[in-house]
DNA sequence: ACACGACCCTGTTCGC
DNA sequence: TGCGAACAGGGTCGTG
Protein backbone atom coordinates (compact mmCIF):
# COMPACT_ATOMS: atom_id res chain seq x y z
CA UNK A 1 0.00 0.00 0.00
CA UNK A 2 2.62 2.16 1.21
CA UNK A 3 3.04 5.34 -0.50
CA UNK A 4 3.33 8.41 2.36
CA UNK A 5 -0.41 8.72 2.94
CA UNK A 6 -0.16 5.25 3.99
CA UNK A 7 2.84 4.98 5.80
CA UNK A 8 1.69 8.50 7.42
CA UNK A 9 -1.93 6.83 8.57
CA UNK A 10 0.48 4.05 10.07
CA UNK A 11 2.45 6.64 11.89
CA UNK A 12 -0.31 7.81 13.49
CA UNK A 13 -2.10 4.58 14.37
CA UNK A 14 1.22 3.53 15.90
CA UNK A 15 1.47 6.02 17.97
CA UNK A 16 -1.05 6.15 21.03
CA UNK A 17 0.25 2.40 21.02
CA UNK A 18 3.88 2.66 21.30
CA UNK A 19 5.07 6.07 22.30
CA UNK A 20 6.06 6.32 26.01
CA UNK A 21 5.73 2.56 26.27
CA UNK A 22 8.44 -0.29 26.66
CA UNK A 23 8.75 -2.69 24.16
CA UNK A 24 8.57 -5.98 26.90
CA UNK A 25 8.85 -8.82 24.13
CA UNK A 26 10.23 -8.73 20.27
CA UNK A 27 9.96 -11.46 18.20
CA UNK A 28 11.23 -12.57 14.97
CA UNK A 29 9.98 -14.70 13.18
CA UNK A 30 11.33 -14.59 9.92
CA UNK A 31 14.34 -13.22 10.01
CA UNK A 32 14.90 -12.57 5.90
CA UNK A 33 12.82 -9.84 5.02
CA UNK A 34 13.90 -7.91 1.82
CA UNK A 35 17.51 -8.45 3.38
CA UNK A 36 18.17 -9.70 6.34
CA UNK A 37 17.07 -8.26 9.86
CA UNK A 38 19.80 -6.25 11.72
CA UNK A 39 21.88 -8.60 14.09
CA UNK A 40 20.43 -9.46 17.62
CA UNK A 41 17.79 -7.25 16.68
CA UNK A 42 14.93 -8.76 19.25
CA UNK A 43 17.66 -8.20 21.82
CA UNK A 44 18.15 -4.66 21.11
CA UNK A 45 14.51 -3.79 21.20
CA UNK A 46 13.59 -5.98 24.39
CA UNK A 47 13.27 -3.48 27.61
CA UNK A 48 14.12 -0.16 25.26
CA UNK A 49 11.12 2.37 25.89
CA UNK A 50 9.41 3.75 22.42
CA UNK A 51 10.13 8.07 22.87
CA UNK A 52 8.66 8.66 19.36
CA UNK A 53 7.39 7.76 16.43
CA UNK A 54 8.26 9.62 12.79
CA UNK A 55 8.23 9.75 9.31
CA UNK A 56 10.57 10.58 6.43
CA UNK A 57 9.38 9.64 3.36
CA UNK A 58 7.75 6.17 3.44
CA UNK A 59 9.89 5.09 6.37
CA UNK A 60 8.86 4.84 9.56
CA UNK A 61 11.21 5.60 12.33
CA UNK A 62 10.92 4.38 15.86
CA UNK A 63 13.11 6.28 18.17
CA UNK A 64 14.40 4.16 21.09
CA UNK A 65 15.77 5.39 25.02
CA UNK A 66 18.38 2.96 23.93
CA UNK A 67 19.95 5.82 21.27
CA UNK A 68 18.72 3.71 18.54
CA UNK A 69 16.41 4.20 15.74
CA UNK A 70 14.04 1.57 14.55
CA UNK A 71 13.65 2.28 10.53
CA UNK A 72 10.97 0.34 9.05
CA UNK A 73 9.88 0.23 5.12
CA UNK A 74 6.98 -1.24 4.62
CA UNK A 75 7.70 -2.48 0.65
CA UNK A 76 4.72 -2.95 -1.85
CA UNK A 77 2.44 -5.72 0.77
CA UNK A 78 3.87 -4.52 4.07
CA UNK A 79 0.81 -3.82 7.18
CA UNK A 80 1.37 -3.18 10.65
CA UNK A 81 -1.64 -4.68 12.54
CA UNK A 82 -2.28 -3.65 16.04
CA UNK A 83 -4.22 -5.90 18.73
CA UNK A 84 -4.54 -5.71 22.54
CA UNK A 85 -5.17 -2.66 24.49
CA UNK A 86 -4.39 0.63 23.44
CA UNK A 87 -5.22 3.84 25.92
CA UNK A 88 -7.77 1.86 27.60
CA UNK A 89 -9.29 0.65 24.14
CA UNK A 90 -9.31 -2.63 22.86
CA UNK A 91 -7.67 -3.20 19.48
CA UNK A 92 -8.64 -6.48 16.91
CA UNK A 93 -5.58 -6.73 14.45
CA UNK A 94 -5.02 -10.26 14.49
CA UNK A 95 -3.83 -11.59 18.02
CA UNK A 96 -2.26 -14.88 17.41
CA UNK A 97 0.64 -15.40 14.25
CA UNK A 98 -0.69 -15.39 10.98
CA UNK A 99 0.82 -16.56 7.58
CA UNK A 100 3.52 -13.72 6.92
CA UNK A 101 3.83 -12.17 10.05
CA UNK A 102 7.50 -11.39 10.39
CA UNK A 103 7.96 -9.39 13.42
CA UNK A 104 5.82 -9.20 16.63
CA UNK A 105 6.58 -5.96 19.33
CA UNK A 106 4.63 -6.25 22.89
CA UNK A 107 4.21 -3.02 24.61
CA UNK A 108 3.96 -2.39 28.00
CA UNK A 109 0.19 -0.28 27.62
CA UNK A 110 -0.65 -3.44 26.53
CA UNK A 111 -0.50 -3.82 22.43
CA UNK A 112 0.55 -5.88 20.11
CA UNK A 113 2.25 -4.82 16.74
CA UNK A 114 2.50 -7.33 14.54
CA UNK A 115 4.48 -6.72 10.72
CA UNK A 116 2.58 -8.65 8.15
CA UNK A 117 4.52 -9.00 4.90
CA UNK A 118 3.53 -11.20 1.63
CA UNK A 119 6.07 -9.95 -0.45
CA UNK A 120 8.96 -9.43 1.72
CA UNK A 121 10.04 -6.48 0.12
CA UNK A 122 9.63 -4.58 3.22
CA UNK A 123 12.66 -4.07 5.66
CA UNK A 124 14.11 -2.72 9.22
CA UNK A 125 17.24 -1.62 10.64
CA UNK A 126 18.86 -0.36 13.87
CA UNK A 127 20.83 3.01 13.39
CA UNK A 128 22.47 5.82 15.78
CA UNK A 129 19.32 8.26 16.55
CA UNK A 130 22.01 11.34 16.39
CA UNK A 131 22.58 11.25 12.43
CA UNK A 132 19.47 8.21 11.54
CA UNK A 133 19.48 10.92 8.55
CA UNK A 134 22.60 9.75 7.49
CA UNK A 135 21.50 6.33 6.78
CA UNK A 136 21.77 4.78 3.42
CA UNK A 137 18.19 4.58 3.06
CA UNK A 138 17.19 8.10 3.91
CA UNK A 139 20.46 9.54 2.69
CA UNK A 140 19.78 10.40 -0.97
CA UNK A 141 16.27 11.45 -0.27
CA UNK A 142 14.88 14.63 -1.70
CA UNK A 143 12.62 16.86 0.12
CA UNK A 144 8.93 15.66 1.94
CA UNK A 145 6.23 16.93 -0.14
CA UNK A 146 4.40 18.07 2.64
CA UNK A 147 7.65 19.77 4.13
CA UNK A 148 8.72 23.80 3.81
CA UNK A 149 11.54 22.39 1.43
CA UNK A 150 8.99 21.65 -1.08
CA UNK A 151 7.50 24.30 -3.40
CA UNK A 152 6.71 24.95 -7.30
CA UNK A 153 10.42 26.58 -7.27
CA UNK A 154 11.81 23.99 -5.79
CA UNK A 155 10.15 21.60 -8.29
CA UNK A 156 10.91 23.80 -11.46
CA UNK A 157 14.90 23.30 -10.44
CA UNK A 158 14.29 19.65 -9.80
CA UNK A 159 12.30 19.08 -13.64
CA UNK A 160 15.14 21.57 -15.07
CA UNK A 161 16.94 19.91 -18.22
CA UNK A 162 14.99 16.34 -16.86
CA UNK A 163 14.71 14.43 -20.26
CA UNK A 164 12.47 12.04 -18.60
CA UNK A 165 8.69 11.83 -18.54
CA UNK A 166 6.94 13.54 -15.39
CA UNK A 167 5.58 10.47 -14.52
CA UNK A 168 9.15 8.89 -13.93
CA UNK A 169 10.50 12.23 -12.86
CA UNK A 170 8.04 11.88 -9.93
CA UNK A 171 8.29 8.34 -8.69
CA UNK A 172 12.36 9.41 -8.35
CA UNK A 173 12.73 9.62 -4.89
CA UNK A 174 15.79 11.49 -4.68
CA UNK A 175 13.65 14.07 -6.62
CA UNK A 176 10.49 14.49 -4.30
CA UNK A 177 10.39 11.71 -1.17
CA UNK A 178 7.29 9.57 -0.79
CA UNK A 179 4.86 9.86 -4.09
CA UNK A 180 4.35 6.25 -5.26
CA UNK A 181 2.74 4.93 -8.79
CA UNK A 182 -0.87 5.99 -7.14
CA UNK A 183 -0.75 9.66 -6.00
CA UNK A 184 1.63 10.62 -9.00
CA UNK A 185 -1.05 9.51 -11.39
CA UNK A 186 -3.63 11.42 -9.19
CA UNK A 187 -1.69 14.49 -9.16
CA UNK A 188 -0.76 14.38 -12.74
CA UNK A 189 -4.37 14.11 -13.42
CA UNK A 190 -5.51 17.37 -10.97
CA UNK A 191 -2.70 19.25 -12.71
CA UNK A 192 -3.92 18.18 -16.29
CA UNK A 193 -0.69 17.49 -17.45
CA UNK A 194 0.32 14.10 -19.05
CA UNK A 195 2.26 11.51 -17.38
CA UNK A 196 4.05 11.45 -20.89
CA UNK A 197 5.25 14.70 -20.96
CA UNK A 198 9.01 15.11 -20.45
CA UNK A 199 9.61 16.90 -16.95
CA UNK A 200 11.98 19.48 -18.46
CA UNK A 201 9.58 20.30 -20.94
CA UNK A 202 6.82 21.50 -18.44
CA UNK A 203 6.49 25.71 -18.10
CA UNK A 204 6.80 27.20 -14.39
CA UNK A 205 3.23 28.20 -14.45
CA UNK A 206 2.20 24.57 -15.23
CA UNK A 207 4.81 23.43 -12.10
CA UNK A 208 3.00 26.08 -10.05
CA UNK A 209 -0.48 23.96 -10.52
CA UNK A 210 1.74 20.33 -10.44
CA UNK A 211 3.32 21.34 -6.64
CA UNK A 212 -0.23 22.02 -4.86
CA UNK A 213 -2.22 19.42 -6.58
CA UNK A 214 0.50 17.15 -4.96
CA UNK A 215 0.14 18.54 -1.44
CA UNK A 216 -3.82 18.71 -2.13
CA UNK A 217 -3.76 14.65 -2.86
CA UNK A 218 -1.36 13.67 0.01
CA UNK A 219 -3.01 15.95 2.36
CA UNK A 220 -6.47 14.80 1.75
CA UNK A 221 -5.31 11.06 1.13
CA UNK A 222 -3.89 11.27 4.62
CA UNK A 223 -7.47 12.97 6.09
CA UNK A 224 -9.02 9.94 5.34
CA UNK A 225 -6.75 7.12 6.67
CA UNK A 226 -4.81 6.32 3.16
CA UNK A 227 -6.20 4.26 -0.05
CA UNK A 228 -5.34 0.84 1.28
CA UNK A 229 -6.17 -1.11 -1.85
CA UNK A 230 -7.24 -4.61 -2.15
CA UNK A 231 -6.44 -6.48 1.54
CA UNK A 232 -4.06 -3.41 3.17
CA UNK A 233 -5.41 -2.04 6.26
CA UNK A 234 -4.69 0.54 8.53
CA UNK A 235 -3.64 -0.58 11.58
CA UNK A 236 -7.34 -0.66 12.71
CA UNK A 237 -8.21 -2.93 10.29
CA UNK A 238 -10.27 -1.20 8.92
CA UNK A 239 -9.96 -0.38 4.93
CA UNK A 240 -8.79 3.45 4.15
CA UNK A 241 -11.01 5.19 2.48
CA UNK A 242 -9.25 7.17 0.14
CA UNK A 243 -9.48 4.46 -2.35
CA UNK A 244 -13.02 5.86 -3.32
CA UNK A 245 -11.77 9.39 -3.88
CA UNK A 246 -9.33 8.11 -6.46
CA UNK A 247 -10.46 10.39 -9.80
CA UNK A 248 -7.81 8.68 -12.72
CA UNK A 249 -5.60 5.08 -10.74
CA UNK A 250 -7.19 1.80 -11.70
CA UNK A 251 -10.32 3.50 -13.59
CA UNK A 252 -8.92 2.26 -17.30
CA UNK A 253 -12.43 2.97 -18.92
CA UNK A 254 -14.19 5.33 -16.58
CA UNK A 255 -15.18 8.99 -17.93
CA UNK A 256 -12.70 11.81 -17.00
CA UNK A 257 -13.92 13.33 -13.63
CA UNK A 258 -12.45 16.69 -14.96
CA UNK A 259 -15.57 19.23 -15.39
CA UNK A 260 -16.53 19.78 -18.57
CA UNK A 261 -13.98 16.83 -19.86
CA UNK A 262 -15.50 14.38 -22.17
CA UNK A 263 -12.35 12.37 -22.41
CA UNK A 264 -11.91 8.22 -20.94
CA UNK A 265 -9.50 6.91 -18.74
CA UNK A 266 -6.45 5.22 -20.26
CA UNK A 267 -4.00 3.05 -18.90
CA UNK A 268 -0.68 2.79 -20.25
CA UNK A 269 2.80 1.15 -19.22
CA UNK A 270 5.77 3.23 -18.49
CA UNK A 271 8.71 2.41 -17.26
CA UNK A 272 6.99 -1.28 -16.58
CA UNK A 273 4.48 0.45 -14.34
CA UNK A 274 0.67 1.19 -14.98
CA UNK A 275 -0.16 4.84 -15.49
CA UNK A 276 -3.66 6.34 -15.34
CA UNK A 277 -4.51 9.75 -17.37
CA UNK A 278 -7.12 11.12 -19.57
CA UNK A 279 -5.65 12.28 -23.00
CA UNK A 280 -8.29 14.83 -23.56
CA UNK A 281 -7.57 16.90 -20.59
CA UNK A 282 -4.08 15.92 -19.71
CA UNK A 283 -1.33 17.57 -21.88
C1' DA B 1 25.79 11.24 -15.22
C1' DC B 2 21.65 9.54 -16.63
C1' DA B 3 17.88 6.53 -18.11
C1' DC B 4 16.04 2.05 -18.59
C1' DG B 5 15.12 -2.76 -17.83
C1' DA B 6 15.51 -6.80 -14.98
C1' DC B 7 14.92 -8.44 -10.60
C1' DC B 8 13.55 -9.46 -5.69
C1' DC B 9 8.80 -12.64 -3.68
C1' DT B 10 4.04 -14.11 -3.05
C1' DG B 11 -0.78 -13.70 -3.86
C1' DT B 12 -4.72 -12.52 -6.66
C1' DT B 13 -7.06 -11.77 -10.88
C1' DC B 14 -7.83 -12.50 -15.68
C1' DG B 15 -8.20 -14.93 -20.09
C1' DC B 16 -8.46 -19.14 -22.51
C1' DT C 1 -13.49 -25.63 -13.23
C1' DG C 2 -8.50 -25.56 -14.14
C1' DC C 3 -4.28 -23.56 -15.35
C1' DG C 4 -0.83 -20.43 -16.74
C1' DA C 5 0.08 -15.55 -17.62
C1' DA C 6 -0.17 -11.01 -16.14
C1' DC C 7 -0.18 -7.88 -12.64
C1' DA C 8 0.30 -5.58 -7.86
C1' DG C 9 1.57 -0.11 -3.47
C1' DG C 10 8.50 -0.55 -3.53
C1' DG C 11 13.54 0.02 -4.21
C1' DT C 12 18.26 -1.68 -6.04
C1' DC C 13 21.46 -2.99 -9.30
C1' DG C 14 23.67 -3.57 -13.72
C1' DT C 15 23.85 -2.08 -18.42
C1' DG C 16 24.30 0.95 -22.34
Amino acid sequence: MPELPEVETVRRGLEPAMAGHVITRAEVRRPDLRWPLPERMAERLTGKRVLSLRRRSKYLLTDLDSGETLLWHLGMSGRVLISGQVAGQFHHGHPLPEKHDHVVLDLSGGARITFNDARRFGAMDLAPTGGVETHKWLVGLGPEPLGNAFSDAYLAGAFAGKRTPVKAALLDQRLIAGLGNIYVSEALHRAHISPRRMAGRIGAGRIAVLAPAIRDVLTEAIAAGGSSLRDHRQTSGELGYFQHAFRVYDREGHPCPTDGCDGTIRRIVQSGRSSFYCPRCQR
